[in-house]
DNA sequence: AGTTCCCTGAGG
DNA sequence: CCTCAGGGAACT
């Protein structure tokens, strides 16, 4: 979390309040925040676009620099008038024509780093990215999951095998799709595979009409707080009842995260 | 394939 | 005081 709706709430917001304007200042009050790059090199350049590959932001600014920005677990991206008192937890600050642009990150795990737009593809956590998972294309979900050995849940967080599916959205899909997280993707039958496909693309383009869920302090550009968390089925409602049948959902580590599901709805 | 680490705050 | 939250890299 932030998961692609969540990320692309923010890219929107982006781009509709910061495209064209001009960087006036910059400032860094936590340098580590700050892994490759120079952003006084930003000063005098322009927005020019805000792209988006699974968790991963791009501002594209004027004179080909690329900033590649990763929110991973709290990292908020936020606007303010100037003036407004910074908050605690905010590590960088761009100033525009009366606009401010701030990242705010409790956890310090999210980063920036600026590199020419030539090299931005060949940066390490972009050569890592499989197909983006909106609007990802059934074939080309089918052939990627063809051959795959591993259990169904950590390939889906795996950002190389399709990139933009976090902890809540992969409980989520698997839970519509009626699959068990430790399913081995190589055990799923077609009908499996097409209904998973068809989940993953219904959570995420609902959470992302939606605003994404405000787990964690998620908020958009203007702080304001995304729906989709009440209407998780199953993630972090361990205890409770399915929605579907009524059993208690389980919860279990795996691979180090939290796993949700209805043991009646989703067998191995 | 599983564990550790980064880091702060919430909750017990 | 302790555990937990988890994206993703690094490690075993």
């Amino acid at each position: 979390m932030p998961e692609l709706p969540e990320v692309e709430t923010v890219a929107q917001g982006l781009r509709r309040t910061i495209l064209r304007k001009k960087l006036k200042g910059v400032e860094v009050f936590l340098p580590k925040t700050v892994r490759h790059g120079d952003l006084r090199d930003l000063v005098g350049r322009t927005v020019r676009r805000v792209d988006r590959v699974g968790k991963l932001m791009l501002l594209r600014w004027s004179g080909e620099m690329t900033l590649l920005w990763h929110l991973k677990m709290t990292g908020q991206i936020l606007l303010a008038r100037p003036a407004e008192t910074l908050v605690k937890h905010t590590h960088l600050r761009f100033s525009f024509n009366g606009l401010d642009l701030r990242f705010v990150d409790l956890r310090q795990f999210g980063y920036v780093k600026l590199v020419p737009t030539a090299e931005a593809e060949a940066q390490a956590e972009f050569r890592a990215l499989g197909p983006d998972a909106l609007g990802l294309d059934h074939s080309e979900f089918l052939e990627r999951i063809r051959g795959r050995r591993g259990r169904i849940k950590p390939l889906l967080l795996n950002q190389s095998f399709i990139a933009g599916i976090g902890n809540i959205y992969a409980d989520e899909s698997l839970f519509r799709a009626g699959i068990h997280p430790l399913t081995p993707a190589s055990d799923l039958s077609h009908d499996q595979r097409r209904r998973l496909f068809g989940a993953i693309n219904d959570v995420l383009t609902e959470a992302l009409s939606l605003g994404g869920s405000s787990i964690s302090r998620f908020c958009d550009v203007h702080g304001k707080l995304g729906y989709f968390q009440t209407r998780h089925q199953v993630y972090r409602r361990h205890q409770e009842a399915c929605p579907a049948c009524g059993s208690v959902i389980e919860r279990f580590r795996l691979g180090g995260r939290g796993t949700h599901f209805c043991p009646q709805c989703q067998k191995v």
